[in-house]
RNA sequence: GGUCCGGUAGUUCAGCUUUGGUUAGAAUGCCGGCCUGUCACGCCGGAGGUCGCGGGUUCGAGUCCCGUCCGGACCGCCA
C-alpha cells in the first residue's frame, strides 16, 4: 500500500486511523525500552514509535534503521502523552505496527537539520542533501509562490507568457557572451541571450503589446553572492505606453508581492528620486532608505580654515550617524581603517563629536574652532549625541566612500531589518557614460534606450548630459529591476548607435534585423526586468540569491556537485572543429 | 586582472607572534553499553588526523618564509 497521508499531516482528529507513511529517517531517539523515529518528508515530521516488549521483531528490525533512511512505515494514530507544541504534528504519534526499509543510506557528510553542520562548500557538493533542509525548501517554496503569483498578476493585466530563443547571436554591448560552437556550420558560434532585449521588443513590432517572460539570461562576467551566470528574469514590455504607465503598472506587481508574499500593505506610491539626486544624497544609484543619513556637502563650509586635506579637496562631505558621540577613540580608529581598505580606497576620515553638553570634540580641533563644528553641525544635521563624519578628495571618489560608509553606519546602528522594505524608483539616468581609459561611450543601460528628450539633436549634445527615460526599481539597496523607454524610431537609433563609435557596417551586421523591423511600423514601447533570484532572495532573507536557486553555482562559476564546467574529449572537439590553445602565462 | 580572509578528526572550529619543542584539543556526528515518554533525550566507554599540496629556514615547523591549489567576500567587470 502506498501512503495514505504525508509527515506533515496528521493531527489530533486523526486519532485511531490506521495510516501508512513514508520518508526519511530524520532522528532516532532510542530510549531501551521504547524509541522514537521522527519521520521526515516534504511537509514535515511525523514522530514513530516504537515498543521493544510489545513488538519484539520490529523492535530488532527498527534497529537496522540509520539516519536518513528511505522508510515506509504502518500504524495507529494516537495522542500523544507528552505533546510538542513545536511542531504542527505534536498532538499525535504513531504506534508502529509494519515497517519496510525502500531505501538505506550512508551517514550523511552533515546534518541535516536547519541549522547544520555543514559548510558552504560540503553543501553545495551535495546538494541534494542541502535540498532536504528547511532553510533551502523554504526559500524554493517562497520561488514558487512569486513565479505563480507573477504569472497571476501579469494574466490578469493582459500580458501574454512568450517563449524567447536561447541559442541567439553575440553582440558585442554589454557583458560577455556565453558562446556555443555550430556544429553545421564551421567557424560560427551562438551566443546565449544576456537577456531577451531585442525579441522582445521585436514582438512589440509584432503586435502582443503586453509581454512577460521568467527566463534564464546567462553572462559570462565575474560572479558575486548576487550574481551568478545564469540567472531567472522577469522580462516584461509594453507598448503604446509612457513612462509612468509602465511604472504605476509594476509598481502594482510588486506591491501585489508585498500583500500576497509579505503581508505588508502599501498605501502610498513608491517614492521617486532622479539618478543625480541619488547619487549627490546618498553615493550610489541604489539608495537604501530603510534610513535616513543623507551625504551632504560640506566643501563651502569647512574650506578657509588652514586645514590642507580639505582646502585642497574638490569635495568634501559628510554624514551624521544619530547618537554616536560616545564613540571611543579605539571604534573612531576601527572606522578610519575601515575607509582605507581597498575596497573603500579612502585616504582617511575626520570626525567630529557633538557632545552630549554642547561641546564638540573633533580630530581637527587645531584648525576649527567650536563655532565652526556648530556650523557643521547646522549642515549636517546634527544634534547633541552625535557624531560626525567626513571625508574628502575627488568628488566621484567620496560620494562612493561615503555612500559605502552610510551602508556601515547603518548595519552598525541595526537601522537595516530584514524585515522592513522601503522600495524607491530611481529615474533619470545618464544615457551614456565615458570610459576613463579609451575615452569611448558606451550606453549605461543599454542602446535602445531613449533619450528623455526625443528630439534631441544628439551631435550637438555632450553626450554625458544627456538624459535617458529609464529607471531602476531599487528595494533596501538592492536593485531589483530596471528598465527604460526604447528608441521606435530609425533614425535616431542609427544616431545612438554612431554616438556609441558603431559604423554603420557595424550597426548594420549587428542589429540591422532590429532596424530594418523599425522600418514597418514599430509601436511606442517601453519595458522593465526584475532580477528574480535577488527579489526572492530579498524576501527570503537572504543575503546571497544562491540560497534561493536549487542548483547554484559557486563564485568561479563552478557547479561543485556536477563539477562543471569540464573538458571534452577530442572527438567533440573535432565534431566543433576546435581547437584548444592555452593561454599564454606573462 | 587585482585586494582581503580561510584550508587542522566525518563536520564546525580552537591551537599559529602570549615561546617553534614530548602524546595536536573541543563540540557535534559516528560506533559500543545502559536507560519506557523522548523530541538538542540522558549517562558511561570507544574509534577517528599525511594539520590542503610542494619547497625553504631551523637541531626541530600545524606554528615562520616562498610558491601553488581549493573555498569565501570584495574591487575591476556586470549594455
Amino acid at each position: 500500500m502506498h501512503r495514505t497521508h504525508t509527515c506533515g499531516e496528521l493531527r489530533a482528529k486523526n486519532t485511531n486511523q490506521e495510516v501508512t507513511l513514508s520518508g526519511w529517517v530524520h532522528k532516532i531517539r532510542n530510549l531501551g525500552g521504547m524509541t522514537f523515529i521522527d519521520l521526515r518528508d516534504r511537509y514535515g515530521i511525523t514522530q514513530l514509535v516504537f515498543d521493544t516488549e510489545s513488538n519484539q521483531n520490529l523492535s530488532e528490525y527498527a534497529e537496522k534503521i540509520g539516519r536518513e533512511f528511505v522508510i515506509k512505515v504502518q500504524g495507529k494514530v494516537v495522542e500523544r502523552s507528552n505533546k510538542n507544541k513545536n511542531i504542527p504534528t505534536g498532538e499525535i504519534e504513531l504506534i508502529i505496527s509494519d515497517i519496510d526499509i525502500l531505501s538505506k543510506s550512508e551517514i550523511p557528510p552533515f546534518t541535516i537539520e536547519d541549522d547544520t553542520d555543514g559548510g558552504e562548500e560540503l553543501r553545495m557538493k551535495y546538494r541534494y542533501l542541502d535540498l532536504r533542509r528547511n532553510p533551502v525548501k523554504n526559500g524554493l517554496v517562497l520561488r514558487h509562490k512569486m513565479a505563480q503569483e507573477i504569472r497571476n498578476y501579469l494574466s490578469t493585466k493582459d500580458f501574454m507568457e512568450i517563449e524567447t530563443p536561447f541559442l541567439i547571436k553575440s553582440t558585442p554591448e554589454g557583458a560577455r557572451d556565453f558562446l556555443v560552437p555550430s556544429r553545421m556550420k564551421e567557424g560560427h558560434f551562438y551566443a546565449l541571450p544576456q537577456s531577451p532585449q531585442i525579441f522582445k521588443q521585436l514582438l512589440m513590432l509584432g503586435g502582443y503589446d503586453r509581454y512577460f517572460q521568467l527566463t534564464k539570461c546567462f553572462r559570462d562576467e565575474d560572479f558575486r553572492a548576487d550574481r551568478q551566470p545564469e540567472f531567472t528574469q522577469i522580462d516584461c514590455e509594453m507598448s503604446f505606453v509612457e513612462r509612468d504607465d509602465i511604472l504605476n503598472l509594476f509598481e502594482g506587481l510588486a506591491k501585489h508581492l508585498f500583500q500576497v508574499i509579505k503581508n505588508i500593505d502599501y498605501p502610498d506610491s513608491f517614492p521617486k528620486m532622479t539618478y543625480h539626486e541619488a547619487m549627490e544624497t546618498y553615493g550610489t544609484d541604489r539608495p537604501d532608505l530603510r534610513f535616513d543619513m543623507p551625504v551632504t556637502n560640506l566643501s563651502e563650509t569647512v574650506k578657509g580654515n588652514n586645514f590642507k586635506v580639505f582646502d585642497g579637496a574638490e569635495y568634501v562631505g559628510g554624514i551624521c550617524a544619530k547618537g554616536l558621540a560616545g564613540y571611543s577613540r579605539k571604534q573612531t580608529d576601527k572606522l578610519i581603517k575601515w575607509v582605507k581598505r581597498p575596497q573603500i580606497g579612502a585616504k582617511g576620515l575626520v570626525y567630529a563629536k557633538y557632545n552630549e553638553d554642547g561641546t564638540f570634540k573633533s580630530a581637527v580641533d587645531k584648525f576649527y574652532s567650536e563655532d565652526d563644528l556648530k556650523g557643521w553641525a547646522e549642515k549636517l544635521d546634527a544634534k547633541p549625541g552625535d557624531l560626525m563624519l567626513l571625508m574628502s578628495g575627488k568628488k566621484k571618489d567620496i560620494l562612493y566612500a561615503l555612500g559605502e560608509l552610510r551602508l556601515e553606519m547603518g548595519n552598525r546602528m541595526e537601522l537595516r531589518d530584514k524585515n522592513t522594505f522601503a522600495p524607491v524608483w530611481i529615474t533619470d539616468f545618464p544615457m551614456f557614460e565615458k570610459d576613463d581609459e579609451t575615452g569611448e561611450f558606451h550606453a549605461v543601460h543599454h542602446p535602445f534606450t531613449s533619450p528623455k528628450d526625443t528630439s534631441v539633436d544628439l551631435s550637438k549634445e555632450q553626450p554625458e548630459d544627456i538624459i535617458a527615460e529609464a529607471y531602476d526599481l531599487v528595494i533596501n539597496g538592492s536593485e531589483i529591476g530596471g528598465g527604460s523607454l526604447r528608441i521606435h524610431d530609425l533614425e535616431l537609433q542609427k544616431e545612438v548607435f554612431k554616438l556609441l563609435g558603431f559604423t554603420q557596417e557595424e550597426a548594420d551586421k549587428q542589429f540591422g534585423f532590429l532596424m530594418n523591423a523599425f522600418k514597418y511600423g514599430a509601436p511606442p514601447h517601453g519595458g522593465i526586468a526584475f532580477g528574480f533570484d535577488r527579489w526572492v532572495a530579498l524576501f527570503n532573507g537572504s543575503d546571497s540569491i544562491r540560497d534561493v536557486m536549487a542548483f547554484p553555482k559557486n563564485n568561479a562559476g563552478k557547479d561543485l556537485m556536477i563539477d562543471a564546467p569540464s573538458t571534452i574529449d577530442s572527438e567533440q572537439l573535432k565534431d566543433l572543429s576546435l581547437k584548444i590553445e592555452p593561454k599564454k602565462k606573462q
